[in-house]
DNA sequence: AGCACGCCGACT
DNA sequence: GTCGGCGTGCTC
């Protein structure tokens, strides 16, 4: 008797970036039943390639067939409310369904060889799967803050509400989704999670084999209903999934830096708009986007944590109470702990710009500057220093013929890192000795340009030759252990990078921003909100190390007016401020804005697409406005050349469906097209 | 993404 | 007269 759920041919889409998703026929060598979905392994070209399982047939296609090589285990074969989410996500990103289906299953999932005559288990139930046609909601729908709740505050104070909702979603017999952003914040989430609901499955790209597969299992049968991780958790098979909790919202991390380029915490609205569950949204420093929603009254919020105002009780001279910080693992035994989340000390911060306007070019470290580290230095007492930029100086230059030393690969001059004695560059990671003698005229002596962190140090030793000085880069081989010794000695100095902002600290008095001002001047609409975060997150740092309740905070900059620098000590004028600037641009949240990035090994093949591209667009829609196109600002790396086109809309409904048109038009052989729809852009 | 097919310059 | 460059297009 003929099963009439046996079909003899399935149609695949290939996980392929370049083949998009064309669907290719394959025979089934045996006698079995692959449900809507399934992964599997089929031949393609010259190669095996993954795909998945998207439609069956009876009939034998015009055309020579291929079979299945090989079927995933279908124990793992993702529930529909899933599919329906990778698909609609291909929509919303202008992307393939495989690019987002590839997220769906953990990685070394099993295996098996199909080969004729073998019976694969008993078929998959009908029900497992959307089989049918499936139309993605609009996207103004899609990603609309509906099922929303901002949650501002501390993190102790937001965790607490976290815990509360998760308690009510839990009762009622519903899963979550608790995001991080950063591995780091991981084991601290998992631990207090675990102390107050038990086992919870955790997610992490960097958890491989057994462990993310069994987790992954565990949601799926429903033997766990709490999934925990950063940004790929976002898409655990979580069942009957009441509650995605995405903490520190407005962190970059959460956006997928390769393609596809997603942003975690957009994906788990739209995730919570499909499946009709909610989201908190969790933030110390709320994104400009998210106060704008909240000040429009699109997004509620939960009221009692306080508003963005509460940071502005660290404003000049003013004591504040310090915010307690949630980690339970510090190091630093002198730190008072309470109900298991240590407390900072009441602390009050005075906040000082000093302009570095009209001072000699090359100076570091200001007279403002020397005399608080100084004073602190005097009393026994800790600094960090930060400045974002690493080497020793950014580039050399020829004293006699001016010319740069250069990266091969990438429009960008080397930086010098005297610590290695190497040139190495910080876009491509590029590495090469120091020249003796200038390529270009012989020449013998070079010039250091910019200021890097290793010639900040011996700047400091200069200064502070009795104090020591401890340096956290990307560069330090054990970071770690760097921050212990920083920790065992007093007085004595950190010099670190972003990097610190991932680790707990000792007692400090004082914290210096040698620069903002590279980071100002990036090109990229959100460069204030950066800085902005950038410096909210340090002061927060210095707030919470304990120690002397007196600290001082000290911004050296350029740009002493810049509403970035002044919203240290009034975030609301940040925010109203940056909006204006927006609106005006009609930047997001205004408008839409979608960056396409062209890149290939021929500049005028790139060049030619990137204009064909921008034309198209523009003959297709009168209300899109197209800039560019135009070199990218670091015109080419890793030897690709790289070309940008801007186009902004009110619509990004509109942005999407030109660009899917315009991107299945137009040939792309030796030209890739990446698009990005969601800031951060990036430097280009 | 691979990989072959296909049409123009320097070699035995 | 061939060997080989990589530009173009296809992969069920």
């Amino acid at each position: 008797m003929v099963d009439p759920d046996m079909f003899p041919y399935v149609e695949v889409v290939v996980d392929i970036p370049a083949v998009g998703d064309r669907r290719f026929t394959y025979e089934l060598p045996c006698a079995c039943h692959l449900p809507y979905g399934a992964k599997v392994q089929v031949p393609f070209g010259r190669t095996q390639a993954e795909g998945y399982v998207v439609g069956r047939g009876r009939d034998k296609p015009d055309f020579d067939v291929k079979s299945v090589s090989a079927v995933y285990d279908l124990r793992f074969l993702p529930p529909g409310e899933l599919l329906d989410l990778g698909k609609a996500l291909k929509q919303y990103y202008v992307s393939s369904v495989a690019s987002f289906w590839r997220y769906l299953w953990p990685p070394l999932v099993r295996r098996k060889r199909l080969e004729p005559g073998m019976v694969l288990g008993r078929p998959i139930s009908a029900g497992q799967g959307t089989v049918g046609a499936w139309k993605a909601p609009e996207l103004t729908e899609l990603d609309s803050f509906a099922r929303s709740v901002f949650v501002q505050g501390p993190a102790a104070s937001r965790w607490e509400y976290y815990f509360e909702r998760m308690e009510h979603a839990l009762s009622s017999g519903l899963g979550v989704i608790v995001l991080v952003p950063d591995i780091r914040k991981l084991g601290s989430a998992v631990r207090h999670l675990e102390s107050r609901f038990g086992p919870v499955a955790v997610i992490h790209s960097d958890l491989r084999g057994s462990t993310r597969r069994e987790n992954w299992l565990r949601l799926l049968e429903g033997r766990s209903g709490i999934a925990v991780g950063s940004r790929s958790a976002v898409f655990s098979p979580v069942r009957n999934l009441g509650l995605i909790v995405v903490d520190e919202e407005e962190s970059h991390l959460y956006k997928a830096e390769e393609s596809p380029r997603f942003n975690a915490a957009t994906v788990a609205r739209i995730r919570a708009n499909l499946q009709g569950c909610q989201v908190l949204l969790g933030s110390f420093v709320p994104s400009v986007r998210i106060h704008y929603y909240m000040s429009k009254g699109e997004l509620k919020n939960t009221g009692h944590h306080g508003t963005p105002a509460a940071i502005s009780r660290c404003e000049a001279k003013s004591p504040c109470r310090a915010e307690p910080t949630w980690e339970d693992t510090s190091p630093w035994a002198d730190r008072p702990t309470s109900e298991g989340l240590s407390a900072c000390p009441d602390a009050s911060v005075t906040y000082q710009v000093v302009s570095m306007l009209g001072t000699k070019r090359g100076l570091t470290i200001s007279k403002h500057l020397h005399l608080a580290l100084r004073d602190i230095f005097h009393d026994g007492e800790r600094a960090v220093l930060f400045l974002n930029r690493r080497g020793t100086s950014s580039a050399l230059v020829c004293c006699d013929c001016g010319s740069t030393v250069m990266c091969p690969r990438c429009s960008v001059s080397l930086a010098y890192h005297a610590r290695e004695t190497l040139m190495v560059c910080h876009t491509c990671g590029y590495r090469e000795p120091p020249p003796l003698e200038c390529p270009v005229c012989r020449g013998f002596t070079w010039r250091q340009v910019g200021y890097g962190i290793d010639r900040m140090e011996s700047e400091f030793k200069k200064r502070f030759p009795g104090v020591p000085i401890f340096l956290l880069d990307q560069d330090t081989k054990a970071p770690e252990d760097a921050v212990a010794r920083f920790g065992s000695s007093e007085p004595s100095c950190l010099l670190c990078t972003q990097m610190v902002l991932g680790f707990e600290l000792p007692p400090f008095t004082g914290l210096g921003v040698v620069s903002c001002d590279s980071l100002l001047s990036f090109p990229d609409y959100s460069a204030p909100e950066q800085v902005f975060k950038l410096l909210m997150d340090l002061v927060h740092l210095l707030k919470c190390s304990g120690g002397n309740p007196q600290k001082q905070f000290l911004v050296q900059t350029l740009n002493p007016q810049h509403h970035a620098v002044r919203g240290v000590q009034d975030p609301e004028a940040f925010y109203t401020v940056e909006a204006e600037n927006r609106a005006v641009l009609s930047y997001p949240p205004f408008g839409s804005l979608f960056k396409l990035e062209f890149s290939g090994k021929h500049q005028d093949k790139v060049k030619q697409l990137a204009e064909e591209f921008a034309r198209e667009v523009e003959a297709r829609s009168g209300d899109i406005r197209v800039l560019g196109p135009g070199p990218a600002p670091k015109a080419r790396v890793r030897g690709r050349y790289r070309w940008i086109v801007v186009l902004k809309s009110r619509s990004k409904q509109e942005l999407s469906q030109v660009v899917s048109q315009v991107m299945d038009g137009v040939s792309q052989s030796q030209v890739r097209i990446t698009v990005d729809t969601e800031e951060p852009f990036g430097i280009g």
